[in-house]
RNA sequence: GGCGACGUGGCCGAGUGGUUUAGGCAAGGGCCUGCAAAGCCCUGUACCUGGGUUCGAUUCCCAGCGUCGCCUCCA
């Protein structure tokens, strides 16, 4: 079973299961209002590639992942376009999960909207403020950290500690907050804003409450697994959590957050920074399956780098893996895997999501393999061809084997083979070149020239 | 000021108290090939600095230097 690293307890324990055999897990997803980054690209590939493993392994994975549709970026963003602002979180919205099918990355089970459950959200934080957890000011209803025994959990900071840093940022709303600490459940709207009915006045949902209530409602207390990227281990999901005990709910039983993208300078990426790199172009310009390669072979918690050289060097590993996918497709028809391979490819996944070792696995056994194909010996072959395509779907890496080739190129080929034949090799390079002209791998076996994009 | 992460061979990036190695990419040599490509084999003697513990440390401890993240709404 897998043992991940639990951030609230900071070790590595066992992913225990409420209900045998099915895990439950959120994701908080993206806020829509600009196109997705780097940063979003690591998150969702690191938790599809947890999916994928999970369900590899035989369980059922109800995923739930948010889209925050309603937020102060959102509304800026409308504000300064003068466009509506459902037009721009849809617009965004779609372009989000186009680059999440260009990323291989599945759909969740589930897809909540904020917007979708601004009812709920406004009966939670009623239940607060019925218990005095939460409390009215002049612009909003914000919850009272002192109702939380435990506020800084995932912090790992008292609340005394964490007031003395940080001075330079703006405390949203101090003056009329119990604590600094304390966070808006709810926001009153300003003339012109999208707003929602409360008891307290018109307003909208503050964003650490759109994520406990969705989670709570489709998945219900004491869920398996809560995830995101770590910055938003403090404050949201701290914040998050806070409101869940204040309720006196059970929440997340396990917490996952995964590293940064880091930029040449070792910076994180982020938005707020303004060197990004949007992901929406490094999958117009590379191999989709490079950055996805590039995050496995670093440990989900390392902050990657992301550049030229990591990706040159994903793009190169993957036309190995495609070169052997295509020299074995045959092979490794009906073979069963290898299972010592198998084996030990779970042994590192399970250990914490290692996939860098893991990959180690698959790459050996890739060798291994194009060795044995070498040797003649198409029954080792074989076994690793399947064990290696398991592995990939493991992780969501899909190979490209042979795949449809149009007749005229295969007469090339054919032709190709005959001049060879005929040692005719000024004809036979002349069409080797055509068909690399026309973007076509040419391997020449002893067995004939195939030819594969 | 507090909390946390990290410094590994040309690059990226795992891991470990000690006999033989992560892995990927790049480089050099070889095999194969008509020549290539693909593939296979071989090669490089790495672990920030200074102490300490130890028979022995890259791995443990301490200090220092350096880098990075979080400390109220960024995956």
């Amino acid at each position: 079973m897998l043992h991940l690293y639990d951030s609230a307890t900071q070790e590595v324990r066992e992913l225990a299961l409420r209900q045998p055999g099915l895990v439950s897990i959120y994701l908080c997803g993206p806020t829509v209002y600009g196109p997705p980054h780097l940063g979003h690209g690591r998150a969702t590939i690191v938790y599809d590639v947890l999916r994928r493993y999970l369900e590899w392994t035989g369980l059922s994975v109800r995923l739930v992942s948010n889209i925050t549709d309603i937020d102060d970026k959102i509304i800026d963003r409308a504000a300064r376009e003068g466009r509506p602002w459902e037009e721009i979180t849809h617009k965004c919205e779609n372009i989000w999960f186009k680059a999440m099918e260009t990323l291989n990355v599945e759909r969740p089970t589930d897809i909540p909207h904020a917007t979708e459950f601004v009812g709920a959200m406004v009966a939670m934080i009623a239940e607060l403020v019925a218990k005095d957890a939460a409390y009215a000011t002049d612009d909003g209803v914000y919850l009272a950290v002192s109702a939380v025994p435990d506020y800084g959990l995932l912090a790992h900071q008292s609340l005394e500690d964490m007031l003395v840093g940080g001075g330079e940022r703006e405390v949203l709303g101090a003056a009329q907050k119990r604590n600094p600490a304390d966070f808006a459940l709810w926001k009153f709207a300003k003339p012109g804003e999208p707003n929602w009915p409360s008891p307290w006045g018109d307003g909208r949902p503050g964003w650490h409450s759109e994520c406990v209530v969705m989670s709570l409602e489709l998945l219900g207390e004491g869920f398996d697994l809560h995830c995101g990227g770590q910055d938003l281990q403090f404050p949201h999901h701290e914040n998050e959590r806070a409101q869940a005990v204040a309720l006196g709910k059970r929440f997340a039983n396990h917490w996952m957050h995964n590293g940064f993208v880091v930029d040449t300078e070792g910076e994180k990426m982020s938005k707020s920074i303004g060197n990004v790199e949007n992901l929406l172009d490094l999958t117009d310009h590379y191999d989709p399956r490079a950055y996805r390669m590039v995050l496995l072979q670093t440990h989900y918690r390392s902050p990657v780098r992301v550049s030229q050289d990591n990706i040159d060097a994903a793009v190169n590993a993957l036309a190995g893996l495609d070169s052997f996918a295509a020299r074995t497709a045959s092979a490794a028809l009906g073979a069963a895997p290898d299972q010592a391979v198998i084996e030990q490819f779970r042994e590192r996944m399970d250990n914490d999501l290692d996939s860098p070792t893991a990959m180690a696995v698959l790459f050996d056994s890739v060798r291994r393999g194009n060795a044995a194909l070498d040797a003649g010996d198409a029954g080792l072959a074989g076994a690793l061809a399947t064990s290696v395509q398991e592995m990939c779907s493991a992780v969501g890496l899909v190979l490209k084997a042979a795949g449809d080739v149009p007749e005229d190129i295969t007469a090339k080929a054919a032709a190709l083979d005959a001049a060879r034949a005929a040692k005719d090799f000024a004809a036979a390079d002349a069409l080797r070149g055509e068909l690399q002209a026309g973007g076509w791998i040419v391997e020449t076996t002893k067995l004939g020239t195939t030819v594969r994009r």
